[in-house]
DNA sequence: TTGCTCCTCACGTCACGTGAGGTGGC
DNA sequence: TTGCTCCTCACGTCACGTGAGGTGGC
């Protein structure tokens, strides 16, 4: 395939692909085409797929091209499992913006001081929260980072007077979403084959993307209408 | 204040901001704080409230520095209302990544054969998606940006085999989000004064920040549960 | 031959971050 | 005097985009 042909290919999925960002992603390491005689670059079905991985990378997890290229020269000498998550990732970093944690969300350790401390929350607002289900210790008196997020958002929620049990909602909500999309990869989750539960894994991300912006867009609609605008 | 003081106020509502980066936005022309004797930066209340203004342009807006100099530039000069919208902002730009289009959604104007050529989606899918309540023309025969988006995304979750039936629960959420937010800032809106309706729509677009944040922590607590990652 | 695609290479840009070397404030 | 905050200025960086000047392919 030309250059061109790649182009139109990936734009399906990344719409702001660009031919100057093909050549960019050749130059920086991350795939090396063919070239003809005249010295046209000619990408392989497997060059497209190694892109589609980069761009994806790049945007769902918002990681840096260094650390995508090494990730990659680990599985090209097959010292990683594709399945693996890459470390340092964290998929909502550009999405809200209040106070996402440094570390991944499931790794952070918290007890229950610290995450009243760092969101300014009181006990009954955490306890509140629990009952509602928008909250839940991993481990008895432990916290990760995700309940981390749930709480500084709920905190600027409250900040609007918008309390814990208007929150039962987006639990309800998320449940049912979840249901959805793991009655579809179970099947490919519990494979035996290390590239379908890989598989699985990347079918989950996708849907949870497109999920948010149609969240997003649905949201945006009304509030427009509402606004007048 | 000190530069330090309001590092430490902005960081409640941009997490990561640093000194170099205030510096940096009053070298580029956006905020000219006070000077002590010794050269040291003293930030007023006006000052801080402007680099909010700013961060939140780059945030939920994703606003070139150039663009919000020029509107401040506007707003200072008294010649446009602070509540009139930025012309090119396109709140949802890095979230999804699947065809936001480079209008404004809402001044996009489709035909429905354009709609369906763009998304791929056959007259029956669409006509599905209008029965469940995802999608609806503007006026009778033409479709906006939000049409183009929803469209789009729901191709997607179609490619994974979850059709239209299964998107009326967003639906329904976002009905409920919308109206919870409503009712708490309809007083603003319909006040008199200017600034109130400018409150009222900063205050609008913050509430649907945290409600995309709580969405998807939760939706990614409940795949990775799933997933037993 | 025309129009289109493709090529390289140098330079530009946007939004910062870093680090050296130094001063102010309590 | 110590430790901390703050200062400037030059340079680095990341992820591209642009544009000049040219060639390949049907």
């Amino acid at each position: 395939m030309s250059i061109g042909e790649v182009l139109a290919r990936l734009r399906e999925d990344f719409p702001d692909i660009t031919i100057s960002k093909l050549r960019f992603l050749e130059a920086e390491g991350l795939v090396e085409p063919q070239r003809t005689a005249a010295g046209y670059r000619k990408y392989s079905a497997a060059d497209v797929d190694r892109l589609g991985f980069v761009l994806a990378a790049q945007r769902d997890r918002f990681l840096p091209l260094r650390v995508i290229r090494d990730r990659l020269a680990a599985i090209d000498a097959g010292e990683v499992d594709p399945s693996e998550p890459i470390d340092g990732g964290f998929a909502d970093d550009a999405v809200g913006g209040t106070e996402p944690p440094a570390e991944l969300p499931a790794d952070l350790r918290l007890r229950r001081e610290e995450l009243l401390e760092r969101t300014g929350l009181s006990d009954t607002d955490l306890r509140e929260l629990e009952n509602v289900g928008v909250i839940a210790a991993r481990s008895p008196g432990w916290y990760d980072g995700d309940a981390l997020i749930i709480a500084t958002v709920a905190a600027g929620f409250a900040a609007h007077g918008i309390g814990a049990r208007h929150l039962r909602a987006f639990r309800t909500a998320a449940d049912r979403e979840v249901g959805l999309y793991t009655a579809l990869v179970a099947p490919m989750a519990k494979s035996a084959s290390p590239t379908a539960r890989a598989r699985a894994v990347e079918t989950v991300r996708e849907l949870g993307a497109l999920s948010q912006q149609l969240h997003a867009a649905l949201v945006r609609m009304g509030l427009r209408d509402v606004l007048g605008q």
